[in-house]
DNA sequence: CCCTGTAATCAGATCACCGC
DNA sequence: GCGGTGATCTGATTACAGGG
């Protein structure tokens, strides 16, 4: 008995659509990849043809930009919006889009066409099956995949109207999801938009008589922050994970590492800011954590509200591009700050619009989870 | 000569260690 | 404790050799 989806879509007379067969895509699609013209010469660059990397298959917009000159004196291609591109090499390898835009492509894209498949199907088949395609032809560090690969991929097919009422089926859950992203990115915009009127102060708050706050005043970084020393695998916090152990973060701080269970350095102190080292990442945590590595610099505000100063920061990184190592910059820096009165008001003000972001973003997680979810019944 | 696939190279991030 | 430094890793792009 062949494998066929656990879901499949009807006719307009309610009837199954027939057709279920394997086919090779080689023999079903044509494909092409592209090219770089020399990066030495300028005349190639600069035009007004976009430049698609592989990292760009799914966004609208390009980077770089050829010439006439640059598509003619190159192995560059031209691919045209509606377009499939695959991405061969590097991290991105294994990703597809439906081109957004015409313009030319490099040799780490495959471009895919085909009178025969119905292309967004394809691409949704092709997103499904990323990882068992990677996972199969990729090996080492340096994977690469090829055109021959991907040609000699066999899947089974439905008919091509039952190809194209999938697709449109999926189209509009995309849709929804870039709908979400929409409202994400606005929400961001707002927040922005506030951060900026707030430390400029264009808008002030109040107290609860109506009454307004005292004047900022300058203050000097040491006059609010105590840092502490970090030692490797220090731990803060007594707190312990589900099966008794601490969440190790790696140096920058932004991902966790592993996990220890290591209980020798338990510092209580908390919320806390923490400064990767050699990066600009500021996190704050009122979770237990363990530093990872050394060099990274912890702080917590004796004479302060600790996350009015993280939005502080997140406003106007302290530390400017190109010193990022300094955070010694930092120290002898002076910063506004008004009483602590208003300094909670405007840490749950922007706490408040970071909930809401937080709440569309697990809206976007589970739409896409929805839409994953679909695709196992869709496709085998 | 063009196309294709693979390796080299580049750039940036990350990490460990060292000496003041 | 702090900053400096080089090694290493990883992702992404470019160069190039071999085949048709």
């Amino acid at each position: 008995m062949m494998a066929v989806p656990k879901l499949r879509f009807k006719d307009e007379h309610g009837e199954e659509f027939l057709g279920w067969e394997e086919k090779k895509l080689g023999d079903v699609c044509v494909t092409f990849s592209g090219g770089t013209p020399s990066v030495t010469n300028s005349t190639y660059y600069n035009g007004c043809i976009p430049f698609i990397k592989s990292g760009e298959i799914n966004k609208s917009y390009t980077e770089a930009f050829l010439t006439e000159k640059g598509l003619k004196n190159s192995s560059a291609k031209l691919v045209k919006k509606g377009d499939l591109l695959y991405a061969l090499y590097g991290a991105t390898s294994g990703e597809s889009g439906i081109s957004k835009i015409n313009g030319a492509i490099n040799q780490a894209i495959l471009c895919i066409k085909s009178d025969i498949l119905d292309l967004k199907y394809l691409k949704n088949l092709l997103c499904f099956n990323k990882n068992r395609i990677t996972g199969m032809y990729l090996q080492g560090g340096q994977g690469n995949l090829s055109a021959e690969i991907i040609k000699s991929l066999k899947f089974y097919f439905p008919s091509s109207p039952e190809q194209t009422k999938i697709a449109n089926f999926l189209s509009a859950i995309d849709e929804k999801i870039s709908h979400i992203n929409k409202k994400l990115d606005l929400l961001k915009q707002y927040k922005k938009g506030m951060m900026q009127k707030i430390f400029n102060q264009d808008i002030r708050f109040k107290d609860e008589n109506g009454e307004e706050f005292p004047e900022w005043e300058e203050k000097e970084f040491n006059n609010v922050f105590s840092t502490i020393p970090s030692k490797k695998y220090q731990i803060f916090s007594t707190e312990i994970n589900e099966v008794g152990q601490f969440p190790v973060l790696d140096q920058s701080q932004a991902l966790i590492a592993g996990y220890s269970d290591q209980q020798d350095k338990v510092c209580h102190i908390s919320p806390i800011i923490v400064f990767g080292d050699h990066t600009t990442v500021v996190k704050y945590f009122e979770k237990p954590f363990i530093v990872g590595a050394d060099g990274t610099k912890l702080l917590f505000c004796h004479n302060g509200i600790t996350k009015f100063f993280l939005y502080v920061i997140e406003f106007d990184p302290v530390i400017p591009e190109g010193y990022k190592r300094h955070f010694s910059l930092l120290r002898e820096k002076n910063f506004p700050f008004p009483c602590i009165e208003e300094q909670t008001k405007i840490a749950n003000f922007l706490s408040a619009i970071d909930e809401k972001i937080a709440l569309v973003e697990k809206q976007l997680a589970s739409t896409r989870e929805y839409k994953k979810g679909l695709m196992q019944q869709l496709f085998i």
